[in-house]
DNA sequence: CATATAATAGTAACTATTATCATTATTGGA
DNA sequence: TCCAATAATGATAATAGTTACTATTATATG
């Protein structure tokens, strides 16, 4: 049986009113402010049992800390090599992907997961001003 | 400069005569049969190594040990939720969806990752025939 | 208001991986 | 073949990210 809790009212919170995917880690100093003696393990436990309820997003990334998303609607995102940041990339859906796995596949494909990587909008404009100078 | 070393050939021997993407802790259990005395930081430096020259792939699941994969040609995997193992998806290629993710967006797409999950072959057979009877 | 129990803070423990460093192995030249 | 330069190693410590433990506190229910 789940209870409130304030804590957890506000990790969802901060999530809720941030675009940028923040970790465990951002979540945590963020919410010291307003909770100073809030535990790391709290920041922790909650994030995975809102992913778990569905409320949030997490998304898990090769190496470094995985990242929570408040916008659970179905949307993709893009990992910029430059300077590291997590942003949504606004795109059709490409749930065919899943159709041509089946294809030739034994097993039963209920989902995938697919990130995009390269340089973000910024460091791409920062890349041709300094190669036009 | 790049010296031969043997342990590296042992290491990367055994990733192309399997194709179950080991960790690098199976590979470690594996090697130290011909060299007891190897050291796990030898194996990791080495697979790194190795996926870094590209002779071998690192394939980095959102949680667990990353695995690795003597197979460098382009080709998908899917994770068994039941069982937990990586298997080579044979499939046509999905790169079409880096142009349908570079449609609307300022930035450049470069890449990306794609994993499918859900029930492999085998486990799917045990699930039909429990099911059955 | 009292009881049951979920959630917390603080901390230890854990997993996967990387770094450090003295010693060993490989390589290319005399 | 020997030697010097240096890459690679084994052993171990350190690190990052996360989960587990436990006594205490907060929440919910009758």
């Amino acid at each position: 049986m789940l209870k409130y809790s304030r804590q957890r009212e506000s990790i969802k919170n901060f999530i809720m009113q941030r675009s940028d995917h923040p970790t465990a880690e951002t979540v945590y100093m963020g919410i010291r402010k307003e909770y100073p003696h809030v535990s790391l393990g709290t920041v922790y436990r909650n994030l995975s049992l809102l992913a778990e309820l569905g409320e949030i997003r997490k998304i898990s990334v090769g190496d470094g800390p995985d990242r929570f998303d408040g916008n659970t609607s179905p949307h993709y995102h893009f990992f910029c090599k430059e300077c590291g940041q997590v942003i949504d990339l606004a795109m059709d859906s490409i749930d065919h992907i899943n159709v041509i796995a089946s294809h030739r596949f034994g097993g039963r494909v209920e989902g995938s997961v697919t990130h995009f990587f390269g340089t973000c909008p910024e460091c791409l404009a920062k890349e041709i001003s300094s190669k036009s100078s």
